[in-house]
DNA sequence: CGGCCTCGAGTTCC
DNA sequence: CTCGAGGCCG
């Protein structure tokens, strides 16, 4: 057996390592350990030192990167990259499918492609003879920016294309896609920079621009970018009839085509998954800010043609923005009713996912410095969770004299000296009879635990104000006259409000003792102690150690529970509840049912369609199954409606199963 | 002690 | 929804 010679071992570990990329970084599925391709990129490496003459610009090892260059120079692309028409309400779509339709004369449907539109940067690579060339940014369109060597860093760009065997790849391909910097990269890239006190990039589509736009490759070799390729531009030699087969050709040839690429033989369709993808955009890895819809049949493309560059066969469907810049107004400090403080963020009000931002929570001191958000800062804005605004960052340099955040020494609303216990994130006024806790107090019973119809937080607030109301025992004091005298409220709103306070005396003992205020004791805890110790006099009576008994609860909250109670105020107050005939003892039906259902655990998720979130809890509840609202390992199934959230994939991941509103029926009647 | 699993608490807009 | 922290199991 003769030796291979340096130049087979090379092109074969060549093949070798760029076929595990192409595993690990276009299919996301490597087959083999780190390890062992290490090695095999060490190998590959020393054999070339050795025989540098061998080292051709295609080589993996070469996607280190080279020495910096002075700079970029132009490059005309092929074909020009032009940009989509944009679109944003469903009717916008529609006209534009109707005039698609229109120009094509055509009575029966039209296939349309929609794929997810990433927030990065475009760019065209050029293919000759099925090896990668060069590759350019998009630029104006006309012209870009000649990003080869950046681009050869990027492990998920093919620097050949894979070929069926005796395959003659087509003598030029012009290859369309966009270089993103996945989520999670573009958090350690900005913790990095921050590091280095440098200014962290505002959004991931700044840093994946920046990135692709460095002089010296190998800073961009040290960013972990990756590409989506969604399209062909010029091309010589390759017959394709539709969009999704160019997608089917470019996954076969090596190139990494999004998974969320669709046919839809109608414009509803691709409506629905406009709609459908604005809820799945938050469980990805990578920003996307849309939809890309293409007309499917290329012919149909070309019979359409294009306006001012701009092709009639395509459009962008955005949705409202998810992040926005403002300016932050100030800093204030709220005080909840546990007497925690909680900063909070006045906004120069800015519109974030379709609605207006005007305050935001900041959490606590130590978030808002690890952030560095100061006051007079521009910030970013966004929804996270499609709802819940935060403030993700100042975009610096901060203005001139503009200070670290500090907590006040002293409670804004009471005076008394604020403490933060060590260890713990949050500052607390220690006052317990500090106005805000009471307030708060009031606010909590009325709304969380008593649920009492009509009345809510402007109530409370507005009766505070007048002087009416101090603490829960004013509330069923109240008196219709008290209310009529103040503005805002006729006879019969005043007489519905005290009606519906007094009812509010059936509610069960749990949700009394869930409404006052024991630190610790919330919505699950409360029912855990109401069913276990049945009533206030059992629970004041217990020592410590009893109440550690109930399952679920440790020495922390028994601690907090015996605490309370041995509170003479606290005694007092729930003594005259009890006098006012609120309920402070189990009724005989509010013990968890046993059933058919006992040791299930399940989470109800999405809108049903027959019941409301409440009525299938109460349901499996009353057959003796248990109902939270978090997925995790022992949670036997999630019950999914219409628009289920982030829920879905939690359940997928931890292989936990997945029933519709079908599935929930048949748990019901014992299917 | 570490790693789940739960629960508590605070929260925005209309 | 998300974070932080308590409870519990191995």
């Amino acid at each position: 057996m003769t030796a291979k010679t340096a130049e087979e071992r090379i092109r074969e570990l060549q093949a070798l390592v760029e076929q595990h990329n192409y595993r690990y970084y276009v299919l996301d599925d490597p087959e083999v350990s780190d390890a062992e391709y290490d090695r095999l990129f060490d190998e590959l490496r020393a054999i070339e030192e050795a025989h540098p003459e061998l080292v051709g610009p295609d080589s993996p090892t070469q996607r280190i990167g080279a020495a910096p260059s002075e700079r970029f120079q132009k490059l005309r692309h092929l074909q020009t990259m032009g940009s989509l028409d944009k679109a944003t309400t469903h009717e916008e779509m529609l006209k534009w499918a109707e005039d698609v339709r229109r120009r094509l004369d055509l009575d029966e449907p039209i296939a349309f492609v929609t794929e997810p539109k990433i927030d990065g940067s475009a760019i065209s690579l050029v293919y000759e003879n099925g090896a990668f060339v060069r590759g350019a940014t998009r630029g104006d369109g006309e012209e870009g920016e000649d990003v080869t060597r950046n681009l050869r860093t990027i492990r998920s760009i093919p620097l050949t294309m894979r070929l069926a065997p005796g395959e003659k790849p087509p003598p030029l391909v012009e290859v369309r896609g966009e270089i993103y910097l996945p989520l999670e990269g573009f958090r350690s890239l900005n913790e990095q920079l921050v590091a280095q006190g440098r200014k962290p990039s505002p959004n991931p589509r700044n840093a994946a621009a920046g990135s692709l736009r460095q002089l010296d490759p190998r800073i961009t070799a040290s960013r972990p970018l990756a590409i989506w390729v969604y399209g062909i531009g010029a091309v010589e030699r390759l017959e394709l009839e539709t969009h999704s087969q160019a997608l089917a050709w470019l996954r076969e040839h090596g190139f990494r085509t999004n998974p969320g690429a669709e046919r839809h033989d109608s414009i509803e369709s691709v409506l629905e998954a406009c709609e459908e993808w604005e809820r799945r955009r938050a469980g990805l890895d990578y920003e996307i800010d849309g939809l890309v819809v293409k007309v499917d049949s290329l012919a149909q493309q070309a019979a359409l043609g294009a306006l001012h560059q701009r092709p009639r066969w395509a459009r962008a469907f955005k949705w409202a923005p998810t992040t926005a810049q403002t300016k932050l107004l100030g800093i204030h400090v709220r005080v909840g009713r546990t007497g925690a403080l909680n900063p909070w963020a006045e906004l120069e009000p800015v519109e974030v996912g379709g609605v207006t931002i005007s305050t935001a929570t900041l959490h606590n001191e130590d978030d808002i410095n690890r952030k560095d958000i100061r006051e007079g800062d521009t910030v970013i804005v966004q929804r996270a969770g499609d709802v819940i605004p935060q403030v993700a960052g100042p975009v610096l340099p901060h203005p001139e004299g503009a200070e670290p955040f500090r907590m006040p020494r002293d409670c804004p609303l009471c005076g008394a000296e604020i403490v933060k216990p060590e260890g713990e994130a949050m500052h607390r006024c220690p006052n317990r009879a500090c106005p805000s806790r009471g307030l708060e107090t009031l606010i909590h019973w009325v709304q969380a635990a008593m649920d009492i119809e009509g009345v809510g937080e402007k109530f409370v607030r507005k009766l505070w104000a007048a002087g009416l109301l101090r603490s829960m025992p004013d509330l069923y004091r109240l008196r219709v006259e008290q209310l009529t005298e103040l503005e805002g409220y006729g006879e019969i709103s005043a007489q519905r409000a005290i009606e519906a306070i007094d009812l509010s005396k059936q509610q069960p003992f749990f949700r009394v003792l869930f409404g006052l205020n024991i630190p610790h004791v919330g919505f699950v805890t409360a029912q855990s102690l109401a069913y276990h110790l049945g009533s206030v006099e059992r629970l004041a009576a217990a020592t410590q150690e009893e109440i550690q008994e109930v399952e679920g609860i440790g020495p922390i909250v028994a601690e907090a529970v015996a605490d309370w109670f041995a509170d003479e105020e606290n005694s007092q107050l729930v003594a005259e509840l009890g006098a006012l005939g609120l309920r402070l003892e189990l009724a005989e039906d509010e013990r968890p049912a046993e059933g058919r259902l006992s040791g299930h655990v399940y989470v109800v998720t999405g809108t049903l369609e027959h019941f409301s979130r409440a009525q299938a809890q109460a349901a499996l509840e009353e057959l003796g199954a248990r109902v939270t609202d978090s997925v995790s390992a022992k949670t036997t199934a999630v019950i999914a409606g219409e628009n289920p959230g982030s829920k879905i994939e939690k359940a997928t991941r931890l292989g936990v199963n997945i029933v519709g509103e079908r599935g929930l029926e048949e748990l019901l009647s014992g299917e």
